[in-house]
DNA sequence: CGTTCCATTGAGATGTGTCAATTCAAGTGG
DNA sequence: CCACTTGAATTGACACATCTCAATGGAACG
């Protein structure tokens, strides 16, 4: 079974045989608004579309050398490092149209781990020729530039959230993110499943999976949430953000 | 008093009258090792060195329209950003040879404050230049993205350490880190003055000031440092290291 | 030389972690 | 298809690290 053909079963409409950037459904969120159709083009060919990876599999591990970045096309990753004591910390969750591994730019390392949250496939942009493409193209060069820029501000708020707010805080924020992500891409901001398992979530926002339980309990009695093992609808959004200190 | 006048009185050596990145003893930590003597000539030109900012002034401030990103020349600031409920949050802390100010790169606007924590004076790199000059020079390109890379991989280490550690672990690792960069500025890594307060150290680790106090004062008691005010002597760094979960 | 902010120390309150038991879901092999 | 196994999720009781509140001492600055 050959990559294309695998490609093929992961998507809804099978007549749309070949994928490319300029087609991809997601290409508004991944790529530079600014591109032009002709700059798509050539970007379009350096990327390399893969087959999926099954849930579990890594995309690629900490310390691994670096040699791309990775934008997800379907599924979901999730993103961790392991401490010199041997414990874990989950840095990030990547949903379709989100692009990982640029942690691996400074040292020619990975600096983490990408794991598969379930059936995930991406498409593989080597990052030599990202930027000689870039070094011609000023529109993408500024566009890889905001991309950094933006895992840097992600992260500002990971950090923010970790040190100043209550667990609460914490998991209402995280069921918010998710929301905005899953409306940005046309889908429900108010009924989804969580690809990632209530111990990645504490590992992330620095709480015991015990927490996090009970915090989707006592927001479930408050009727913010419905939760059904991984299963989420949010009945009062603007409880929820009550809840995340936006106010 | 003329920003060139000014500048004087912060150097050493009055003899070295004009500085540029060519000269600079700095520029083995803010520039490429691999930019050429005929690259850092043309680097400097667009550098603009301005007069130091006094204690307590900003730098930019959270919302500002993003130009530039700035090199300290010497002195210490700290970034933070202000939460939606009015909380602050210190994002980081930043020395000579280091960079900030990336993190406005996505919206053009500066997405945390930047305050100097002492008389501090800093190289300005307008970013529009900066781009157009990465273009032409793969190995500034390079760098820059290197630089950004460099700083995400930082707030991950952040965000472990908010997420996973106690007290002591958190100010022994901050610590040590200000030590290591000490060390890479070629000035003593036992013995330093903390530039910043104890309110931003707790607020930068997540923690009150009368946890941080404490857990100097327990550092001293164990006699792995002595503490006076500000001033900071480190006695055991091993025993700083075994704190810090480096074991 | 007062004023103000910063730092330290103590005593008590509290949110979250730890430990433990139970239920539930998914996958496996008979 | 059902029993079995395994790991995930939930819930409760208790412990403890850190926060909160409060008082004092010390440094910096005008």
């Amino acid at each position: 079974m050959t990559g294309q053909s695998q490609e093929l079963l992961t998507k809804p409409c099978a007549h749309d045989y070949k994928v490319n950037c300029g087609n991809c459904r997601l290409n508004s969120i991944c790529l530079p608004l600014a591109l032009e159709r002709d700059d798509v083009e050539q970007l379009d060919e350096i990327v390399q579309r893969s087959k999926p990876i099954q849930k579990g599999r890594f995309l690629y591990h900490e310390g691994d050398e670096f040699q791309s970045v990775f934008a997800v096309r379907s599924g979901a990753l999730k993103a961790f490092r392991t401490t010199d004591s041997g414990r874990e910390q989950v840095t990030g969750f990547y949903f379709p149209g989100e692009i990982l591994g640029m942690d691996g730019i400074s040292n020619n390392l990975h600096a983490s781990s990408a794991q598969a949250l379930e059936t995930t496939a991406v498409c593989e942009i080597p990052f030599n020729s990202l930027e000689k493409l870039s070094a011609l193209m000023p529109s993408l060069q500024r566009h890889f530039f905001q991309i950094m820029s933006r895992e840097i501000t992600e992260d500002q708020q990971l950090i923010t959230l970790l040190s100043k707010n209550s667990a609460e805080e914490r998991v209402a924020a995280l069921i918010l993110s998710i929301s905005s992500r899953n409306a940005r891409r046309k889908l429900s901001a108010t009924r989804f499943r969580l690809p990632m398992s209530r111990i990645d979530i504490g590992n992330y926002l620095g709480l015991t999976v015990e927490t996090v339980s009970r915090v989707f309990s006592r927001m479930q009695k408050l009727e913010f949430l419905q939760v059904n093992n991984k299963e989420i609808e949010i009945k009062d959004i603007e409880g929820i953000r009550s809840l995340a200190d936006i106010g």
